[in-house]
DNA sequence: AAAACTTTTAAGTATAAACTTATTTTGTCA
DNA sequence: TGACAAAATAAGTTTATACTTAAAAGTTTT
């Protein structure tokens, strides 16, 4: 891969971060600075910069001005997670992606949806309830809330052909997302909905979108059983 | 924050995620090259690399040589996920962490086990089942499996004082890690241990840590109904 | 001893220049 | 027409240099 004998970021990155893996530095040990980790592999100071600013990002190791940089303290386990959009999941996995709409209407907003968007009052929006079906089974069942005073285009559209969760995503791109994991009971509807039985753990994801400051959409997706969320792949 | 005119990495990543999220550029679409983009927001080409670099990392746009940069054509959600040791998550909620040592084996790994470490034999592994509390309730139950290959450390040591997944998660600096989150129906055994009923739908966080190509140990986290997930904050 | 300064330090940044590398496009030849 | 080689392209890279900024450490003043 590196035939010249110059080093790359990545390499700095990952020579540094084996001095750690190996126990050289330990949590709260603090690493030689920038200049000298420069000086000591004979390359740029940049190099050294650019690669420290990757572990940093990793949650790795924690950088200050003047302070230096040392190993995290308290180390965390830090993941990218990919949530694709439903139907590309489904159809990654091999199955046959449908969809349908359950009900869609026009609703002030509960509180439940009002807390994740930080709104002190209550506000109209459509609500639209549709399900993902993998080869014609159950998948996830989304309840969805979304603000038409941001996504006007909306209110007319027809939801039979094109989901909402795929007409949003592609059209409508978020400055801010925040999302929320748990579990959850399935009572008789979703049980019905999802072809289950009562009381079956469910996999719940809650997502709420902004652009700037103004809300577009909060979901609810409650997946069938056995739904599973992955990191790396 | 800006005085100077010149324009930082950030500042250009910004400008350029604003482009996209005002519509300007939508999925698929080509950007201008780095160089061009530099000569209109008069600032180094080198500037750009790094602003693009990142938005490339957030999946945001997608970059390849010779090809150019284009907006993602099916955009992900993707977000940072950090897990921190047990203790300190309940700590930063304000309260009382204690743990309680359940059972503690030696037991050949469970196929289970051997799936999520890859192995293709059967290998005699430490089990340590534990319970975290929060304010003397119970908060996350982990059935964890430790290889003694890789952390010989663990056979002789009291885990009544420190917990396993403190002294790893400070000891033992993984470079590879696995997570898997899923719902699970509490069992009666599961149910007694995490004061709830039979049936509760309980939040599971299966993790794998490896150093290098050697297992470390996999943890099964089990939480106490009511756990939820967060991203940013 | 506390508060208010100054200095020093180490990370953070921008830039131009030169070079590498993956990929696409184009041109040539069979 | 198709296969293959050559050229062009745009991102990826390192480097030296110069400057900025946050914060720690030291100094003085109150």
């Amino acid at each position: 891969m590196n035939n010249t004998s110059r080093l790359s970021w990545k390499a700095v990155r990952d020579e540094i971060h084996d001095a750690i893996l190996s126990g050289r530095y330990g949590p709260g040990d603090r690493l030689p600075r920038d200049a000298d980790i420069a000086q000591e592999m004979s390359c740029a100071r940049s190099t050294v910069q650019r690669a420290m600013q990757d572990l940093s990002d990793s949650g790795i190791v924690e950088r200050r001005r003047k302070g230096g940089t040392r190993v995290r303290a308290e180390p965390v386990t830090r993941t990218t997670l990919d949530i694709p959009i439903t139907r590309r999941e489904i159809e990654q996995k091999g199955g046959r992606y449908t969809h349908q709409l359950i009900r869609r209407t026009e609703q002030t907003a509960p509180r439940r949806v009002q807390a994740a968007f930080e709104l002190t009052e209550p506000r109209l929006m459509l609500r639209v309830e549709a399900l993902h079906l993998s080869d014609a089974r159950p998948y996830i069942f989304e309840d969805r809330w979304i603000d038409l005073g941001t996504v006007p285009e909306m209110r007319d559209m027809d939801l039979t052909t094109q989901s909402a969760n795929e007409w949003l995503v592609l059209n409508k791109p978020y400055s801010r997302c925040d999302l929320r994991l748990y579990a959850q009971s399935a009572d008789a509807q979703l049980a019905e909905l999802l072809d289950t039985t009562v009381g079956a753990a469910l996999f719940v994801i809650e997502r709420a979108t902004w652009i700037d400051s103004a809300p577009i959409t909060t979901v609810k997706s409650i997946a069938a059983p056995g739904y599973q969320l992955l990191t790396g792949t």
